[in-house]
RNA sequence: GUGGCUGUAGCUCAGUUGGUUAGAGCGCUUGGUUGUGGCCCAAGAGGCCGCGAGUUCAAAUCUCGUCAGUCACCCCA
């Protein structure tokens, strides 16, 4: 509503809801070394080229879903469409031979209509390995993938794996494609129409009826005769791995990727609990010709779509831990209790014990209820009375027994109580009698 | 970019066939006698009924436009 909103697409993350986030991010920053992969930041804006030659221009992001402006200076920028043309830019200028393996985490932008997990600003997280070229490295990219979703509690997804063969087989299986579509042209839908001189290839998953039927009507289970033999024997040691990890994949000869750089292995990961945009994953090798290069730079990897992996691991009911809750709350009473319940504050912090101080001038019953809404383990009130007595009153707001301690033993005595031990009671001896003990 | 559905309080929603000061629950604030949370009770704050036109004596209600959300197409992660 009004300017309260973001512009479409566009989300806040809030601190309830950025715990799911930052367990994507631990558990990639985890797990990914251990395949030898290292993080990699590229810029969220590049210059358009980067995009347009990387992706290929005649693709649907690239023809009509960048978000491309002219910046100061004239130069024509993109911000990133997705990770991997960035990372080329960046590690196939400057190591031009040598192999490499990264992980990367971040927004990414693209100017769609916003649906059911499908945003304008969007995150993936993905994984690059380049420089090298063996079916060995497509399974261990596909592996790994797996892997790594059933860390973040993802394991009734699907995996579909094709091959788009190499730069050679394509001028031939782009002409087999289109011969076998020309006789059935003029029935092909409008977008099929334009693919057809585009990107043959991406008719073959054209959800209309009417290309559908078409496409299965063209015995494509026997595509694998459009390919060299190279091309095939590549494919099979890829899901040959696979087979022998044991991970279930289906071979899907429709299985087209939208960006052009693809060439032999490509994978989708999809999950039944994501609704028409059920891709989670997706990913294969390519290859890249960085702006200014001549040489093409080869690698696999794939994406994967984090506000998707978050709704596709809820809906196995993997929800991750909950926010955390401050251990300490703070009331002042009266004014002059402000001052030392602040430092009293900074001196909890610096043993690591969380605390938030609450200096509103108002009633007890008040304060009270704040600190309960607060979620804190523990309250410590302080005022004149302990001021002058040199105590403070810790309360334990789970089972409502308090006690008064000398003030130079205040942080003491909640250090014994672990952080991370929210459940911890005060010693019956300590509860005091005096205290609002009518505990439940 | 194309279609369907939806826009009323911070949230979830009521609001009769157009008819007077616009409602509930939850949430929020403050109280319920000495300095104590949760339960309970009370009071209070908070709405250009998305925005703009039109029809009408009268519009939250009907019509059109627009913006936004949502779902689907499309695309992809």
């Amino acid at each position: 509503m009004g300017i309260f909103s973001p512009p479409p697409g566009v989300d806040d993350l809030l601190p309830e809801a950025i715990t799911a986030w930052q367990f994507i991010e631990k558990t990639a920053a985890a797990f990914f070394p251990l395949y030898g992969f290292g993080e990699i930041r590229t810029p969220i804006f590049e210059y358009t080229e980067v995009f347009s030659k990387g992706i290929g221009e005649q693709t649907e992001v690239v023809q009509k879903e960048m978000y491309t402006f002219e910046d100061r200076g004239g130069r024509s920028l993109t911000l990133r469409p997705e990770g991997t043309a960035g990372i080329i830019r960046a590690l196939g200028s400057i190591e031009q031979g040598s192999a490499r393996r990264v992980y990367y985490i971040g927004p990414m932008f693209r100017g769609e209509r916003p649906a059911a997990g499908r945003k304008r600003q969007f995150h993936q997280v993905g994984v690059e390995n380049i420089g090298s070229v063996s079916p060995e490295l497509d399974a261990e990219c596909i592996v790994m993938l797996t892997r790594f979703l059933e860390k973040i509690g993802i394991r009734k997804y699907s995996l579909k794996i094709n091959t788009r063969g190499d730069a050679a087989d394509r001028a031939a299986t782009d002409a087999t494609l289109r011969n076998l579509f020309s006789k059935k042209k003029d029935t092909l839908c409008e977008d099929c129409k334009k693919r057809f001189d585009r990107n043959v290839w991406r008719i073959l998953d054209c959800k209309n009826p009417g290309c559908a039927e078409i496409s299965a009507s063209l015995e494509l289970e026997d595509i694998g005769r459009l390919f060299s033999r190279e091309s095939k024997t590549y494919l099979d040691s890829v899901t040959n791995i696979l087979a022998h990890e044991k991970i279930p994949f289906v071979l899907d000869p429709r299985l087209v990727r939208g960006l052009d750089y693809y060439a032999h292995t490509v994978f989708e990961v999809s999950h039944d609990g994501l609704g028409a945009q059920n891709a989670v994953a997706g990913g294969g090798r390519y290859e890249i010709t960085p702006p200014g290069s001549k040489n093409p730079v080869r690698g696999v990897g794939f994406a994967c779509g984090i506000e998707r992996l978050i709704i596709a691991a809820s809906s196995e009911n993997h929800n991750p831990a909950p926010e955390k809750k401050p251990f300490v709350f703070i009331v002042s009473i009266g004014k002059n209790a402000k001052l030392p319940n602040f430092s009293l504050a900074e001196e909890l912090r610096a043993k690591g014990i969380s605390a938030i101080a609450d200096f509103e001038e108002r009633s007890i019953k008040s304060a009270m209820r704040s600190a309960n809404k607060s979620g804190a383990a523990f309250t410590i009130i302080r005022g004149d009375n302990e001021l002058s007595q040199k105590t403070t009153v810790i309360k334990n707001m789970s089972d409502g027994a308090q006690a008064e301690i000398p003030e130079s033993k205040t942080i003491e005595y909640l250090s014994k109580y672990s952080p991370n031990g929210l459940s911890a009671r005060l010693p019956e001896q300590e509860r005091s009698q005096s205290g609002n003990a009518q505990a439940e």
